[in-house]
DNA sequence: TAGATTGTTAATCGATTAACAATC
DNA sequence: TAGATTGTTAATCGATTAACAATC
């Protein structure tokens, strides 16, 4: 018989925990979930180290900011690990989303199904080109910028992402931020100007093309 | 009368440059092109880690690792400080590009034109699709994939975009390196196994919502 | 000159790794 | 029991910050 008692719950996540060690937690999460599909019950920190190019060590420890969640001698049940990573990401829930903007990027972004397997949805869209305002994209309802305050508020809509050409960034998120925002996935190429109660990440492609640059110029050097 | 003559040039990093430091150097980069484009000709350390939330001592080390660029009682001068990271991320002339991928996303990235800026250009298209191999999507020549390696030797090709579904990301990956690709830039929520003379950056949009989640959801805890 | 700001060193702080007793 | 693997501690390694002489 297999002990199928819960480990320790993790809903608060101590003070202090490295930006990185978050990060690498969605990792464990997206090696897991790809685990299970395939099948397997368990895995153990060696194992899921070798996937993703790190060590045992180092995933334990970041496990242990949170708890305890592997049993010795075995390793790490899939299911158990992948629900109490979840809790400590907090999605455990799905998040209803805010999409601000319906360029190129705003509509393959609604068009992505991948969110939802990940706790997001995105629910309302927001423009300010009166030819889609009042229309559906993929289904969801495309409001004007100034119903953000009423359409969040209606909706609980906590997280939003910007997909608005770079000029427009700034106002965007000073608009989310008037409508309570939380936290904002920014894809315009800017540093955001915002409050510090609204936690912001930022994508540039434009950047990670930069580091793939730096890095094929400099393999042979550091070689 | 301003002495215009060039810094120490930087074309070799030295070993051992931390990751992250590469990607705030990504980041001076755009808030430099910012500040010019308002018209400001110098900056200081300071100024330039107000605006990123960062102090002018970091900035100042992270461009120690490649030289000297600035002036003492002066700061930097924009114009040239922006030649100089150019050069160290290795962007003084354009990429040329190839894009594995033109669905929703693909044609988004494709429609984009900030890459061209920080010296990218997406000068092919590859799919498996019948419908659109042989057509073009926004002016780029759309090619089967098994066409890989003769469309990437002969436009010098060193740098791909993946953007397939996750399903089929790793085999686009396999082509590629067998196509003698030195980075790709991975869109798929996969961790692809690639050759370690491949560079390989991930974008993946869960993983950056679940960082915002965890934000959002321990900002009191941690205050 | 006085004021500003760099580049660099030394001190601090934080993250990763290695090792191993405890556990299954 | 023997083998495997965890959680955790201590040691190592790396990155950030603060301070300041040198410079314009």
């Amino acid at each position: 018989m297999i002990d199928d008692s819960p480990r320790q719950s993790a809903l608060n996540a101590p003070e202090g925990v490295p930006k990185a060690v978050v990060n690498r937690l969605s990792l464990y999460l997206r090696e897991l979930q790809q685990l299970t599909r395939a099948g397997l019950e368990t895995t153990s920190s060696t194992r899921l180290g070798e996937l993703l190019g790190l060590t045992g060590a180092q995933i334990r420890k970041d496990l242990a900011y949170f708890g305890q969640f592997g049993y010795p001698g075995i390793g790490y049940r899939c299911h158990e690990l992948i629900d109490q990573i979840r809790n400590i990401l907090g999605t455990s829930h799905t998040w209803p989303v805010a999409l601000v903007g319906v360029g190129n990027l705003g509509r393959a972004l609604l068009r992505y199904k991948g969110f939802s397997l990940r706790g997001f949805e995105v629910v309302a869209v927001f423009d300010v080109d009166h030819n889609v305002v009042g229309s559906e994209v993929e289904g969801i309802p495309v409001f004007h910028v100034d119903e953000l305050a009423d359409v969040m508020r209606q909706r609980q809509i906590r997280l939003a992402i910007v997909a608005v050409p770079a000029a427009a960034a700034q106002k965007a998120a000073d608009r989310l931020v008037e409508a309570g925002v939380e936290g904002i996935l920014n894809f315009a190429p800017v540093t955001l100007s915002l409050p510090a109660n609204v936690t912001t990440v930022g994508v540039d492609l434009a950047i990670e093309l930069e580091q793939l640059s730096f890095a094929v110029v400099n393999r042979n050097e550091n070689a």
